[in-house]
DNA sequence: TGCAAAAATGAACACGTGTTCACTTCACTG
DNA sequence: CAGTGAAGTGAACACGTGTTCATTTTTGCA
């Protein structure tokens, strides 16, 4: 009868015990905490490996009071925006040595239950992406000492730092290329019922072109996405003697469907209109669409979100931070270079 | 001086002094385990109410050797199917009280590390999208009593519970309609370095047309994704007196590119050739492109995939499944449906 | 060599929960 | 009414770690 195994798994007293030390040694050599001599350093070391030690995050999580996950909260991931950042989050917090733990979120019910979920984790953070924590979750996180980031959310929660893209620089951007390109009539085009970002963008804009003493016609789409977008473009189409020939759109996928839109009815970009999208995805690149769009630095966003995380864990009493990530104009085939 | 709050989490001891019970009922009362009177049960409700009581998920999972949360192991989510079984699998997880731990790896190495870390909280269960976890690895979750499911992923590990669509009957659609469609002259196109979803639908499309006594050329892309399609399309034409007129993809992304790829050198689907591609994504519905694709049902995968973790959660002695789940085609411009 | 300061060490406690095990109370039956 | 089984209850232990606090050992210096 060889070694009875009963325990499924090995723990520091197991560790302790075949390298001759006390536990406390085991943690402390793990932790790198307390101070422990080189000699004994190794042979608990060579014990953890010859047994497969792993530290049991649950039991380390309990004793600190805190977890090394990372709460996420994302929403319609079938955007291609939106999935590529929460790749480049999921990068950034595992690189810093945490895990994330990511919820689909639908509504605002849902937001609340999944932020109670990550305190009962005990978390090191919330990262929200998508919808607005109700301020009294929000105290509950500040009591437990868990930093919140929102990412292009509206900045209007106490306690909550901010990360957004630049979308003043960007729709100034915008207004420039199109009106430099000889635009006269441009067009705002967002979703009805937009996030803040979507709106705060079409503001920005108005304000850039005011400046020229231009006004946009406003778009609204019924449908979000590029359905949305598409719909949009035949509704136009339907009116009688539009005479668009500049728009912006709120973000790629109904600058997409827009474009897409207009082509069925036959018009095209950049010989009939001049269009502008937001949120360079992979698909605006494409031959089919090659579009003319404001880049969102996503890996700037994900590296400043997760650095205030890390900021406020260490100094609560810190201020509230509002972080504006430039954003820069790619151009392409759906209003392209000026050409003096 | 009011109530001195030290502690800044109430705990099952605060409910039980409040309601005056012993701290074991409290627990009884949210497990639901041991019997409870009714009385006491309201009394510790209305209590942990009062005091806003959560139980601490880290000491629960410590106690009982397991957490809810479920690993899940991703790659590539700008890829659009990728990232629509992502959020096909984080509504399920949610949907069957769990909570999803999310981790993006990108090599073997990543994935050994990736795997250790969910045993490491003492997960459910763990869900492989992308790569192939070493036996030893899933010999250790075996120890830990952890199920693991791969999907889509080749089928040749012990102890591994496998969710994988239907390849088979979807390369035999795919072939059939080409063949109806009147095409004599038939291609295969994959990545080079594919993963073994993409080799295997090649296998099983050779295979179908092999018995109408009919063989594919193989064309193999230099890079994966869209940009590989395109080159691929542009070397097809490059050489000389091509004459292919039916393709089959590995993937939605690789036709896309294929189909622009050819766009730009002046052909196009269906009248100069018919394509049908991979993972009916948002992308191949829309305007621009209306890809005939054999239909990845997600929800099912999903479902598929957390119901088998859970079964193997209750009797770890079960047989290993392999699980197929059905594909549909979807017809649409690129090779249209046949008019009789 | 002698002595003070620094480093190293192990016992013990805390983290917050689930669950077992005696023990008490209750309801029900003959 | 006595007796029996079931339901309810609280004390105590286990889960696996980090950290404090005395105590012992080593180091550095005159």
């Amino acid at each position: 009868m060889i070694k009875h195994r009963k325990k499924s798994s090995v723990t520091a007293q197991d560790v302790a015990l075949r390298a001759g030390v006390s536990r406390a040694a085991v943690s402390r050599t793990f932790t790198n905490n307390g101070s422990v001599a080189k000699h004994t350093r190794e042979k608990v070391l060579q014990a953890a490996n010859e047994l497969g030690y792993q530290v049991n995050f649950l039991a380390q999580g309990l004793n600190r009071k805190r977890s090394q996950l990372i709460g996420v909260v994302v929403a319609r991931l079938s955007d291609p925006f939106r999935s590529g950042l929460l790749e480049g989050l999921l990068l950034e917090i595992q690189r810093q040595g945490y895990q994330a733990m990511v919820t689909e979120v639908r509504n605002a019910d849902g937001l609340e239950e999944t932020i109670r979920r990550f305190t009962q984790f005990r978390v090191s953070g919330v990262i929200v992406t998508s919808g607005q924590p109700p301020s009294e979750l929000v105290n509950e996180c500040v009591q437990h000492n868990i930093p919140v980031v929102g990412i292009n959310r509206q900045m209007d929660i106490k306690d909550v730092d901010f990360v957004c893209s630049d979308n003043k620089a960007g729709a100034a951007l915008a207004a420039q290329q199109l009106l430099e390109s000889g635009c006269k009539q441009l067009a705002w085009l967002n979703y009805k019922d937009s996030t803040w970002g979507g709106i705060n963008r079409g503001e920005c804009f108005k304000h850039a072109i005011d400046q020229h003493q231009l006004q946009a016609l406003e778009l609204l789409a019924e449908q979000d996405g590029y359905q949305g977008g598409r719909q949009a473009a035949h509704q136009l189409c339907a009116s009688q003697n539009w005479n668009i020939d500049g728009v912006f759109c709120a973000n790629a996928q109904l600058a997409c469907g827009f474009l897409d839109g207009m082509r069925e009815q036959g018009f095209s970009a950049p010989q009939d209109f001049h269009l502008i999208g937001f949120d360079d995805t992979e698909l605006t690149g494409q031959y089919s669409y090659q579009l003319t769009t404001i880049r969102q630095n996503i890996d700037l966003i994900a590296k400043q979100a997760v650095l205030n995380l890390q900021a406020r864990g260490r100094d609560n009493t810190a201020k509230q931070r509002f972080d504006l990530v430039p954003v820069t104009l790619t151009l392409r085939a759906t209003s392209p270079a000026l050409t003096d």
